[in-house]
DNA sequence: ATTATATTTCGACGTGTGGCGAAATGTAGG
DNA sequence: CCTACATTTCGCCACACGTCGAAATATAAT
């Protein structure tokens, strides 16, 4: 009982959703994610711990980078199977959806070098603009 | 998709999955729902409200008590039956279920009246030890 | 070794949510 | 009409949660 709860927590928030649906075109470094999302790294780090303590995803270390994934099919993940399934069965396709698909196909033509390099840049010209 | 996400908030609170399931065995009045759950009127009144403005139950008046039950399958509430199919077959029995079915079946041989009556009963005794 | 960079952890802040009691609402019976 | 009673609404409190920036951690490069 107390499982299924979790899951659901973890799937009653937008950003969280918006992650598992990107992910289920295929892993992605956190770097894309936070790109896709637009929120602080820190904050993706926390929904991504969030659907990783739950099952929803995995995590794979390579290099500098970490990359996330929807989980294997598995006998033992039914109950996680069942809730990825009940949200892409039963979402529709809306205005988010699909601006989500098309700034994650941009996305993924840039390498995480570039992605994060260019946040770096744009977190700086932001922080110089406050401070005038 | 922020249907879903409502569903999934409706769905991240034990005692409101624990009213789903036992409304999953037939309708129920609010003082029914209160004993089960033993929280406070206004607390569970709440969570039914929760529940209702997502499509998880309807509710029906009839004299004195409101009856909730969950919604009959059309084809409009594709995502709720999608929900409520995701939740009966993910939920695994534990205590706190089982004990759930015990006390709503000892519950079901009171009646509502007996049921109300007591409530009120508890609750000025209940006072009146707090103020000696 | 030191620096640069990708991600996470920590600490703080505002907001949202579950809980209660008291008051309001609606309905049945005297 | 007035009282009794079932339920909801309101106001409040404690606590959980999403968000950020800063500091910590880990890995690659110089």
């Amino acid at each position: 009982m107390d499982e299924i709860i979790n899951i659901a927590k973890a799937l009653s928030d937008s950003n969280r959703v918006r992650t598992v649906l990107a992910l289920s075109k295929g892993e992605l470094c956190v770097c894309r994610i936070i790109e896709l999302l637009g929120l602080a790294p820190s904050t993706v780090s926390k929904h991504m711990s969030v659907l990783k303590h739950v099952g929803l995803v995995k995590s794979r270390k390579e290099e500098k980078w970490i990359y996330y994934r929807l989980p294997d099919i598995t006998a033992q993940n039914a109950k996680i199977q069942g809730a990825l399934e009940w949200v892409f069965n039963s979402i529709s396709r809306d205005e988010k959806t699909d601006e989500d698909s098309e700034n994650l196909a941009r996305i993924l033509t840039q390498s995480p070098e570039a992605l994060c390099k260019k946040r770096v840049e744009k977190k700086a010209a932001a922080n110089k603009k406050r401070g005038t």
